[in-house]
DNA sequence: CTGAAAGCGCTTACAG
DNA sequence: CTGAAAGCGCTTACAG
């Protein structure tokens, strides 16, 4: 079908290895890479990859490991790491998992069995599974996207969680609001449990008691944070405002409003961790803060690429995104 | 680094051939069976993709060709599709490209340096590029998702366009609507002008005049997509019905409701092409036609894998999916 | 700078 | 069923 590296030798009378060198970016002579380049084009020659991986034990390939539970975010991500590894003359392949088992072996065979240099883990929590210890002892580096490596140190790209959390939760309390709900996912993940962390310390600086910070937390699910946030609000006391932790989390409060007689930001001021097109055409549109995808992405990839070169300088690094806040007008100001 | 067959060959005192032939499910002495199977557990050997690749001239490898400029949707397709791949024993690659470029080669060029056996092509619109010549001239199959190929007649999977906006529209006119308005995106789209058909003949059932028939086109942009409304609306005489064909045409409408003053569904009923879990959370939830992207992954998945086996005998095959349709509360019965 | 030769890790006829 | 040998399409020392 194809041509091969022996029939471009073989038109411009050239070894193998001189058309390999040409190939691969060294000096040869000029009136022999015209003639080269005369004969690629002819033949339509397209080097095979599986044959320079074989020889050059590089594959130039890294992997997007996804669960399979697919979150809208992760499919934008995947295009932002393809890009950037595209521009770098690397290849991406995408492989899912199921994040419920703790048994990664499969994943872990198929990613040696491709032999992928590196791999991006968008991961709900995948800690307590035995893939990293397996990518370890084949020395495939590897980064944690999302969420943050601890019990084995590693490399993870993050949004500025604490920080953002903080500033948004100071953002209520000057508002007024003294006391404040929060539904989040699971309370054992990294970004859940740094965005109460920042809520919590607003609080504090604020003296907001105990008692007035309900933290609510359940996992990812719409359903659940549905519940958590129906428990909040028909509570003795409800808050005069709530902080929702991610993007399911404001769409289950939303979906309960209407319900729950409750009126934005008359009655309840909201803020969402996460933005969507559509949260600004609420009435009254939401006030978000905004994950930078695109910077996630590019900068798991720019990492992941500085590890597989072998430079381990600033290992284990956390690359902590800022997030932005958009301000539009579900708050309601009770100071004035 | 990792052990090869060689390896076990040594280790089991076995040829190659016979650990080679145990790999690939061929017959061998039991008892052979055994001590490979016992070594491989021993040595931790995953056979080498790209060597196999190489030998036996089958990558096992496909890939999903994505518009730089990704949907929110094209993200969960690829779940899908990686998730029917994986069972059926294939990897799957990623490539981005640029859709407004005519000129797909590198494009082309990357597909066949990884020797995928097909590609599944998300497309907002690559007709009129290079890109299927080329994939032809070198045999390579592949499915059209979402758009439909005509011109070079090819396979294509994609959601009964034509049909559900039929029974949109049909529901909009029995409930008393007569003058009725259109958002689209490039008129050009297969998906567009399909839903537009289904959307005119609805109308002309029901005896709707052209002039009431109100369709804009434009792209498929949010931006466009808002002048367009705001122009629908600003007519002296503006629909009592908009039919929005596709998501950013829905956000886009939904985002200028407030400015307008126009309330859902008293002074205008609408119904949106595509759905999300917060189209459901507004006040009022609107009702929508829901495109079923597990089946369109999967079956764009079958299909492709189907033509790699060279089973051509229903070629060219356009693979309709079926929609359907959430009552919400969006749509005003005129004819009470 | 160029070329002959070896070899990457497998699979595939081909004998036995 | 098993094994020796050739070869997939390249790259890489190593001489020249």
């Amino acid at each position: 079908m194809g041509s091969t590296i022996k029939d471009i030798a073989r038109d411009t009378n050239l070894s193998l290895a001189t058309i390999s060198k040409y190939l691969n970016g060294k000096k040869i002579l000029p009136e022999n890479q015209k003639l080269i380049e005369e004969s690629i084009e002819r033949l339509g020659y397209i080097p095979n990859k599986q044959a320079q991986m074989l020889r050059s034990h590089r594959t130039n390939t890294i992997c997007i490991l996804l669960p399979v539970i697919s979150d809208y975010f992760w499919g934008s991500i995947c295009s932002y790491v393809e890009e950037y590894m595209q521009r770098h003359n690397y290849s991406t392949i995408i492989s899912t998992y199921d994040p419920s088992s703790q048994d990664q072996s499969e994943v872990y065979r198929h990613l040696v069995s491709a032999q992928v240099e590196g791999v991006i883990i968008v991961s709900l929590d995948l800690q307590r599974s035995n893939l990293f210890t397996l990518l370890k002892s084949n020395n495939i580096p590897y980064i944690y996207l999302d969420q943050v490596m601890t019990e084995p140190a590693g490399d993870s790209v993050t949004s500025d969680n604490c920080y953002s959390a903080y500033c948004t939760t100071k953002y209520l309390l000057e508002r007024g609001h003294r006391r404040v709900g929060v539904i989040g996912g699971d309370i054992d993940s990294y970004t859940t449990s740094e965005r109460i962390r920042g809520f919590r310390s607003a609080c504090r600086e604020f003296s907001i008691p105990e008692q007035d910070q309900i933290v609510m937390c359940g996992d990812f699910t719409a359903e659940t944070s549905g519940k958590l946030f129906k428990k909040l609000m028909s509570q003795q006391n409800p808050p005069t405002a709530v902080f929702l932790l991610g993007y399911f989390m404001t769409v289950s409060a939303i979906q309960q409003l209407d319900n729950l007689s409750i009126r934005i930001p008359e009655d309840l001021s909201l803020i969402s961790f996460d933005d969507d097109e559509i949260f600004s055409a609420f009435d009254p549109p939401i006030s978000v803060v905004v994950q930078d995808l695109a910077q996630m992405g590019t900068e798991a990839s720019r990492l992941l690429l500085k590890r597989i070169q072998g430079d381990y300088s600033d290992f284990p690094r956390t690359k902590i995104i800022k997030t932005h806040f958009i301000e539009r007008s579900s708050v309601r100001d009770l100071s004035k």
